[in-house]
DNA sequence: TCGTTGTTGAAACAGTCGTACCATATACAC
DNA sequence: GTGTATATGGTACGACTGTTTCAACAACGA
């Protein structure tokens, strides 16, 4: 009885706030302006999310889910030289159309060099890559429990990713890749 | 005539600012805080700074200024082996010691990236290092005009300050650093 | 039509923000 | 002393923040 609730709505509300929030960053995130770009009110948000911090927390898992989603199958097994591959996820991260995700990628973690209590789970997010990278280039690991190699790559490619979004220089970021692969595969 | 100016308050006061900003962090810096803690007012921190904006600015320049003044001399020439002279610069800038100056970084970073127009020679700050870089490791670059090797060489150390100041794993973040001299020394 | 449940608007609350205004206190030259 | 410049304290303004409160409206079953 009563009228029917509307999970839609929240979803809705959600896939949008996440599309407003790669867009214009969380730093200066507030529910006035976020409503107003959303067509909505303050008092919806909070009336879906409970509060801003559990909106935050829904919208940074909304944008981990569609990074997933975009990175599935985007891996393959080792095919190709190192080089290929290397070049493969470097090109595929550092497009253009990833920069809103690498932007807030950056965003979280500066936030949580002071705040580390909101962000439970980021040092998982980065182990988790260990697995993926250490099957895609099993063959320059030390073995299949060699954690050291996949920091590596990962460091490399996040450092060139900091000095890209510093200094738009895709050339200088591009040739200090291949240098690295060259690296990496003798 | 008149009472004369005290320039040494400004001096004095920007240099306690820039403990509390490296203490605190730059995301959340607000002047009353930042004036109790210091011990004097709102009114006397716009009173010498002229604003908020010129106030941050100044212990911005603060900051670099210190780093500047750690880092003079601490990277001698090309001494000893890629390992030693890449561990070297690498247990500088990881300790702990840094740690503040390593996490204003990122978030100047991160702040940049959605306002750049507030950190007009933000790129000057990455490519500055070449020269130092270049001549520290003249021996593995293809030439005094490199600019790859010290690109890749920086991108793989912020890439691992990245992971350290995330995971707080030190070991791996080493070993991956002695992964990279090995590999950068054949 | 009535009761019930979900949805929504308008307004207000208590707080913080950067900053401006006004008066006053301090330290010097004369 | 007077004049003058710097240095402060106190206070208030207007704009913002996340959140709450109260009321009304909408869609359903009975």
């Amino acid at each position: 009885m009563g009228r029917p609730a509307d999970p839609a709505r929240r979803e809705r509300t959600l896939a949008r706030a996440t599309d407003y929030v790669l867009a214009h960053g969380l730093a200066g995130l507030s529910l006035r302006p976020l409503a107003t770009a959303l067509d909505t009110s303050p008092r919806m948000l909070l009336y879906d999310f409970g509060s801003k911090q559990e909106l935050v927390a829904a919208v940074l898992a909304e944008a981990r889910r569609r990074g997933a989603v975009r990175l599935a199958g985007r891996l393959p097994a080792a095919t190709g030289s190192v080089q290929e591959r290397l070049r493969g996820i470097w090109a595929w991260i550092s497009a253009d159309e990833r920069a809103p995700f690498v932007r807030l990628f950056f965003e979280v973690h500066a936030d949580g060099l002071h705040h580390p209590e909101n962000y439970p789970d980021q040092g998982q997010a980065i182990t988790d890559w260990f697995d993926t990278l250490g099957a895609t280039f099993r063959d320059v690991c030390t073995g299949p429990e060699d954690t050291v190699t996949p920091t590596l790559v990962m460091a490399v490619i996040r450092g060139l990713l900091f000095d890209l979004t510093t200094t738009g220089d895709r050339h200088r970021a591009d040739r200090a890749l291949d240098r690295f692969a060259e690296l990496l595969d003798r």
